[in-house]
RNA sequence: GGGCUCAUAGCUCAGUUGGAUAGAGCAACGGAUUUCUAAUCCGUAGGUCGUAGGUUCGAACCCUACUGGGCCUGCCA
């Protein structure tokens, strides 16, 4: 149910004589809005004080004209005006219980209507890189994108979900060059993708060890740099006392010198600590530039060379297949998992493209696109003859185009490549992709509890599928809680308990996750996550488990299935309409949601309906109530709670359970 | 150097895009269980919304400057 765009083009009808200039009105009309001061208003038009310039009027006698003129008597019980102008609005009970029965009688929708209008959809999010263990970073990108992907098609867009996977980067020569040198072809035969992993880290390490030692003599020849600028500005400033900028140049100066010491003792202590590795010493002696040799396999890759391709072949599926069982396990879905590979004859056309048309020219023996505003180009072949990311970013928006010809195309990615993002838009621009919204959906960095980005202590990153069985581990721990299933009387098969603990353990990680802004960074904190109160996934589960035991008990006792549907609700009491409405508002949540991608208003919006419940669920007793009429308007109340939370946490990619 | 971004309660974060007395969770303190699941509820305390100006009927939100953090800044993605 629209309720905001129905309220609105009933205040058109009067505002429309009043202004002329479109803009304006619709600019006008989004001035009301659901009331934040629940106890005056339901709903509120911020509109009379911005209005009294332009009418010449002061603002009360605005609002009387417009409360005089606007109909709102079906709908409200009270149009008053508050304030310096505010008109305030409250639904008349009648009106609001109607509106509930109409979503209660369509269990499935919720009376929530299909987009007038329907737009195609491309969402590109999880892209992982394969052959790397995912980590908790690329829960953000799955989870947020899961749920856009989700919404958008409930409100009845046409939407195509797409995993564009890493598979042929500089991680696959990475692994090559591991396989071809270091493989334990046993440790392989048994379970490939480990032994992937293994030779990933082992490669990775030894090119990081063999960079920190390269760099050791830049730094120190930086140092020297920097302590004769220190000293020169040092000077300036000492010669110049009144002169603020002088100084805070040398403040920044000596910091600068500073931290390239900093940075030179890390380097020597990671060196110190690698010489006891005598494995990595020997890797690194026989196998110098590891850096260049592995980039070498790369090119081999994307040249045709066979022996690569064959390998690329063989790790692929087994690669592909670890990735899927995380995706299973979060309850996530594509439409399609082209890949970064699928793209790959494509990109000679692409740059020959940009050449044809002048915006590519060469520069230091690459390609590169200089656009405007932005230092640095954006380079799509490099010296070497490779491609890039952009390359390929370019080439995958163009077969959308051709594919699909989307309306809107949303790349659900870390904000770190907001520059990348920027760049490749307006190139996609000015080769043609003009009627498509394209648009970076980014989000911040998932930090751990120092503030950095989420590491364990020895500064390995933690692996995805050790972080969801933990979270499961620890719900399963608050399921068997002895003193817990003794109070709440119920008594769960194992079977049971593990389906809770997956489901409340996941949906913590994921709720974690969406009810942050999606635009700020967020501290990881396990246990904040597991302690399963307050303003979690379990929470909200455990609002709906309470719905249903309600429906189980009322159906025990002999009142039909038929009778929780379809019927008048006629709500009273406070808690009950104070709860109505916040359910009324259901598909206005979900579309203010989409107007920018913003999941977290989804959770806000759900959390609050659960406090509204447990707080009507304390104070008006449902089975017990007073009359049977009132027993039946509870129930239906609470059956629709339960549907509204349920496909809420659906819609979020977060499961249920009928008892916990 | 240039660009992007952030700064709100002890901690972690919201704040419907400029509306009324700035909210929630956690932690602290005090209450509630013969009553539909206490993974719950009710209450108390906690704020100069980084600083200083500006814009206007009205600013946590917009503009300018400053302070401090993060990120990006030509051949990784």
């Amino acid at each position: 149910m629209q309720v905001l765009s129905l309220i609105r083009s009933r205040f058109a009808d009067v505002l429309a004589t009043w202004i002329d200039d479109p803009a304006l009105l619709s600019a006008t009309l989004e001035r009301i809005v659901p009331s934040r001061e629940t106890h005056l208003a339901d709903y509120q038009a911020n509109v009379a004080m911005p209005l009294q310039k332009k009418l010449g009027k002061p603002p009360l006698a605005i609002a009387e004209e417009l409360v005089a003129g606007v109909k709102l008597s079906d709908i409200c019980s009270s149009v008053t005006i508050a304030g310096q102008g505010y008109v305030n609005l409250r639904l008349s009970p009648e009106w609001l219980s109607d509106r509930l029965s109409e979503a209660l009688s369509d269990p499935d929708r919720l009376a929530v209507s299909l987009a007038a209008t329907p737009k195609t959809y491309v969402v590109d999010f999880s892209s992982p890189n394969v052959a790397k263990p995912m980590h908790v970073g690329h829960v953000r990108s799955t989870v947020i994108g899961d749920a856009i992907n989700k919404i958008l098609r409930f409100l009845g867009h046409r939407v195509h979900s797409d995993n564009h996977l890493g598979d042929w980067g500089t991680q696959f020569g990475m692994i090559i060059y591991g396989y071809k040198h270091f493989r334990n072809q046993e440790a392989f035969d048994q379970a490939p993708v480990a032994e992937l992993g293994r030779l990933y880290r082992l490669i990775q390490q030894t090119i990081s060890y063999q960079d920190t030692v390269a760099n050791v003599p830049k730094l120190e020849a930086n140092i020297i740099k920097a302590e004769q600028k220190a000293n020169d500005s040092k000077q300036k400033a000492a010669d110049a006392p009144k002169d603020k900028k002088l100084a805070k140049e040398a403040t920044s100066a000596h910091q600068q010198w500073l931290d390239l010491q900093q940075q030179r003792l890390q380097a020597l202590a990671a060196i110190e600590s690698a010489s006891h590795d005598a494995d990595l010493l020997e890797r690194s002696k026989t196998h110098p530039e590891l850096g260049q040799r592995v980039l070498r396999e790369t090119s081999k890759l994307h040249e045709g060379d066979s022996e690569n391709i064959k390998l690329w072949e063989a790790f692929l599926p087994s690669c592909k297949a670890e990735i899927h069982n995380v995706y299973r396990r979060l309850n996530v879905q594509f439409d399609f998992e082209y890949g970064e590979s699928y793209y790959h004859d494509l990109l000679p056309m692409v740059v020959e493209d940009l050449l044809a048309r002048s915006m590519a020219v060469q520069s230091d023996g690459a390609i590169c696109v200089f656009l405007d505003g932005y230092e640095a180009p954006m380079i799509v072949r490099k010296q070497d003859g490779a491609f890039l990311y952009a390359t390929t970013d370019i080439a995958t928006a163009v077969f959308r185009e051709r594919e699909f010809a989307p309306d809107v195309s949303l790349y659900v990615v870390d904000h770190r490549q907001s520059e990348h993002f920027q760049k490749l838009f307006d190139v996609l621009r000015k080769i043609g992709l003009t009627h498509t919204d394209l648009k970076h959906v980014s989000f911040g960095t998932v930090l751990g509890d120092d503030g950095k980005p989420f590491k364990t202590r020895s500064g390995t990153i933690v692996g995805l599928e050790s972080l969801l069985d933990e979270a499961v581990e620890r719900a399963m721990q608050v399921v068997c809680d002895p003193e817990r299933l003794n109070r709440s009387g119920t008594d769960f098969s194992e079977e049971d308990r593990k389906n809770i603990a997956e489901t409340v353990g996941i949906g913590a990680i994921k709720y974690a996750d969406l009810s942050h802004n999606r635009t700020s960074n967020y501290v990881f904190d396990m246990n904040k996550m597991v302690l399963m109160e307050g303003n979690t996934a379990a929470y909200i589960q455990y609002s709906y488990a309470r719905t249903r035991s309600i429906i189980r008990k009322a159906l025990a006792e002999g009142i039909a299935q038929a009778d929780l549907g379809a019927r008048k609700l006629a709500l009273v009491e406070g808690p009950e309409l104070a709860l109505g409405l916040q359910l009324l508002r259901f598909e206005d949540m979900l579309s203010q949601s989409m107007s920018d991608y913003l999941p977290n208003m989804v959770t806000e919006y759900l959390f609050e309906t659960a406090k509204l419940f447990s707080s009507f669920y304390e104070q008006c007793p449902v089975l017990k109530a007073d009359s049977p009429d009132v027993v039946l308007a509870r129930l239906r109340l609470t059956e629709l709670t339960g549907l509204t939370l349920k496909k809420g946490l659906e819609l979020l990619g977060i499961g249920t359970v009928e008892r916990m």
